[in-house]
DNA sequence: CTGAAAGCGCTTACAG
DNA sequence: CTGAAAGCGCTTACAG
């Protein structure tokens, strides 16, 4: 017994497979009732399509991809999430590939969605000029694609993401006012939105007179949250903390390393946030079950995904006219979530720092 | 510019597509002088062939698929994420698919299965019954299913899980021989293995001579580790505290429970250990950096994803002569990662508990 | 309102 | 070693 097809189908009913095939698209080219027939034996027998075929003739596969560098880090697996909710809506399936930040890898996945007729794209790419010539080909060929949150690829479309600098700043400007002057500004390395996070630390600095410190910034590389940074991550905070000025709070800019941050504190017997404010990036769901409860810089992921999603079906709907877009650029505002990591306990402190 | 196919290839090379196509999947027939030659061309223009012609005219995908209630629970989560890595040692793709524990949606998702040409699918169904004849259709016709974790569903074939009777016998006992006595057991409602946990739950209570109390097994109803279960746990679990006779400690069968309920205790001020131990179940990846670090039943997720694969490709490799397996369910062990959830400063409660 | 026929882009048995 | 041709299962312009 093999799969049953529409010509089978065809030929049971006394009807071309053509007939078919409009009867269970909802053509009205057919009578309601020879469709209702066709639908109800359909049904009977648990008709499925096959896939293959469709896209073949049509070029279409009601799919769309996205592509972040791993799906293990709760910003991007909260986005997915919700990407995956608002097209649950829609007519569109969606499939997840990762990058985990390679190169390589990301082109296999895109030359993926190009194989598979994939209708659109949402990428946060490796960085800022990878894979541009073979997405510049899908975006001229085959279909639209939207970057979020490393936006400073150059590929020109819709961008959405956040400003990194004004978060930022404003992040130490209030580690600063609780008293926190020496604080580690934390990393993941050769990703896009860096220069602007530094900015925005540095001029957090600058406004409120506090010399920069190059070796408060810690960059450590990793690929997926999986690597082991451990043992690097505890040497680096380590000997920043037995210096001769050990700093007083950090802030981390990935969710990966405040967890890793977290449990590396809690080793070295640094008392927080007495010893150590610590404010997180981006929202852990679980920040109120942390060790302490950890204060996050949240971003508006689901204001994100929404606008990505509404992005590529316009750009979706308007498909034959491409080069009638005027492509934008969108910054969304994060905020800052107030816990016990920068419990105010540290007002005691603000006066004794301010005396040394 | 539409896209390169071979007929268009072979126009420009003076070749034959079939050529062409013989050549790109190293076909013995073709001269190597010829391959190369063919190779390189292909390679400058980056051509990238179309799946859905592949996939017709073959029959076969590549790509097999799992399929988890929820992939936001970190036990799903973690299984997933092992067999991406295992099968990205091979040929085969994989799309990842959720149910939400929905039938319908399980359907949805095996029959999009059937229709994207899907070579194989792990499983984690609904419930024990669900989708029943689709399942059995699908093995029949159309490719190898192994169903893990939820290994009482009736289909016939490769299972993979663990013993929950077991394990929680041995926390239950774990906990009673620390002077717990009265010990809540937290289970997400309707799920399959519920059964065999009650049965190590009450196994445990049994051979320490301990009363089971019915309202000591908490069912919570949820679909999602989204759903909004906030006030429905909190008024249950208030509800036994506020009982003549406290539990004085706590099983959780999900993570999605325990990072609730250790929320909630917090809001209770319920001190942990102190007032009560907690265990949770499957492995979070963080429970290290939970307040306090938490206890927990680790389920052997790396193992169960290379049984899972290994069988699913053993079965791929016979998959001409389907009648000759002998299917089995194959258990593994759990074990229990110590924290301070259930740290021994309760032994000083053990000595007055037992004289009560 | 229904059907016959072409064709989407591949692969592969067969012929030479 | 290379090519011609059939066919996978759909959809759709066209004819009637």
């Amino acid at each position: 017994m093999k799969r049953v097809t529409l010509k089978e189908i065809g030929k049971q009913l006394n009807l071309s497979p053509g007939t078919i095939s409009k009867a269970l698209n909802d053509s009205h080219e057919i009578g309601e009732e020879t469709k209702k027939m066709i639908l109800a034996y359909t049904q009977q027998i648990n008709y499925i399509p096959n896939f293959s075929a469709k896209s073949l003739k049509t070029g279409r596969s009601n799919t769309l991809a996205i592509i972040v560098p791993f799906i293990s880090s709760s910003f991007f697996f909260d986005f997915y999430e919700d990407i995956s909710l608002i097209l649950a809506e829609t007519n569109y399936k969606l499939i997840l590939l990762q990058t985990f930040n390679d190169e390589k890898k990301e082109k296999e996945a895109l030359e993926l969605c190009v194989q598979s007729n994939i209708e659109g794209i949402i990428i946060s790419p490796v960085k800022n000029d990878s894979s541009l010539p073979l997405l510049k080909y899908i975006m001229d060929q085959i279909c639209p694609v939207i970057i979020f949150d490393r936006i400073s690829h150059q590929l020109e479309t819709f961008k959405i993401g956040i400003q990194n600098n004004r978060i930022i700043y404003q992040a130490t400007a209030e580690m600063i006012k609780g008293g926190r002057e020496n604080i580690i500004l934390l990393l993941c390395k050769d990703i896009g939105g860096n220069t602007s996070r530094i900015k925005g630390y540095k001029d957090a600095l600058f406004n409120f007179s506090i010399p920069f410190k190059q070796e408060n910034v810690v960059e450590i590389s990793y690929s997926s949250p999986k690597d082991d940074i451990d043992a690097e991550l505890e040497s680096k905070i380590g000997a920043l903390l037995n210096s001769a000025t050990p700093p007083n709070a950090l802030l981390s800019s990935t969710d990966t390393l405040s967890l890793k941050v977290l449990h590396i504190l809690h080793k070295l017997e640094i008392r927080i946030p007495e010893d150590m404010n610590l404010i997180g990036f981006s929202n852990t769901p679980f920040a109120n079950s942390l060790n302490p409860s950890l204060t996050t810089i949240a971003q508006p992921t689901r204001l994100m995904a929404e606008k990505s999603v509404e992005l590529l079906l316009h750009m979706l709907k308007k498909r034959n006219k491409k080069n009638y877009f005027e492509f934008e650029t969108y910054f969304l505002d994060c905020r800052i979530e107030h816990r016990k990591s920068t419990s105010s306990v540290s007002a005691k402190n603000e006066t004794s720092k301010r005396t040394i």
